[in-house]
DNA sequence: AATTCAAACAACCGCATTCGC
DNA sequence: TGCGAATGCGGTTGTTTGAAT
């Protein structure tokens, strides 16, 4: 496959945008197999793309849940806020945001609301200063719990996506749940969430994504065979596979 | 209508972390 | 315990689009 750039060159096909036939690939490839190998998935699937980029392609636009555009003022307060609090930290600023992508709230504080922030710095009562007023010094880079604590709003179903309930290989959970800290970086993040559930971050924003009902309505798989390599044994046994609790009503999906 | 320029968005790259062997 | 592989994160770059001239 050849693509062409805004000047008419050829370029590589590992390279560039993605085309709507290699994001059905894509779609369709984890519809069946899941989730096993970021690395040796793209071949398995027939795409001439890097795992990295398979990876980002899913995570950022094609797995289900995902909102595009359309920050509402209550997301750019909440983005705000959270950047003061925990810097250039995208992740943990998205896991605040479900169904925003680290990779697009990163990009839309660049267009948008740096210049806000900047702004906005000497207005009001600032995370810092709720941090500040808990008499605790937190050094962001010294706190190895906050962060972690931070997005520990939600539990983690083992082997599964982080957000969508895919099947997962990946190892680690973001959060191990029954690792109970007792950090007193819990005691700041309470008294954060405290103060600051008051005003946009409310409970229903911070629903969790896992609660929420998977659907792959938006993914218009085609059932046919679209040319993948079924996972070798030797995939499969690397991968924990399916989950037990997953309510999959009616899914054929992950196992044929 | 053509060109320029900046904003917005999409994707890539390098590095750090984590896990399994 | 060390090493390699896989994954995740954040910074950066590339491309597109639309407004201004």
């Amino acid at each position: 496959m050849v693509n062409t750039n805004s000047y008419g060159e050829k370029m590589p096909a590992s390279r560039g945008f993605w085309s709507p036939e290699e994001d059905q690939k894509l779609k369709a490839y984890i519809k069946r197999y899941g989730i096993w190998n970021w690395c040796r998935m793209p071949e398995a699937a027939g795409l001439a793309r890097s795992g990295k980029s398979c990876r980002l392609r899913w995570m950022n636009y094609l797995r289900p849940g995902i909102k595009r555009g359309n920050f509402s003022q209550e997301d750019d307060e909440t983005i705000l806020k959270w950047h003061e609090l925990l810097g250039n930290r995208w992740s943990a600023i998205a896991a605040k945001l479900p169904g925003r992508t680290d990779n697009e709230i990163k990009n839309y504080w660049h267009a948008h609301l740096k210049k806000r922030s900047k702004i906005n710095t000497s207005s009001s009562t600032t995370i810092s200063e709720i941090v500040k007023s808990s008499e605790v010094e937190v050094n962001k880079k010294d706190s190895p719990g906050i962060q972690d604590l931070l997005l520990c709003d939600a539990p983690i179903l083992p082997n599964m996506d982080a957000t969508e309930g895919i099947p997962m290989s990946t190892q680690m959970p973001i959060n191990d749940i029954s690792s109970s800290r007792t950090d007193p970086a819990a005691e700041i993040v309470q008294h954060i969430e405290k103060n600051f559930s008051s005003s946009e971050t409310s409970d229903q924003n911070f629903l969790s994504i896992w609660e929420q009902p998977f659907l792959f309505q938006d993914m218009c798989i085609l059932e046919t065979d679209a040319g993948f390599m079924v996972p070798t044994t030797a995939m499969w046994l690397q991968e924990p596979m399916y989950p037990y609790v997953y309510l999959d009503t009616g899914y054929d999906l992950w196992i044929d």
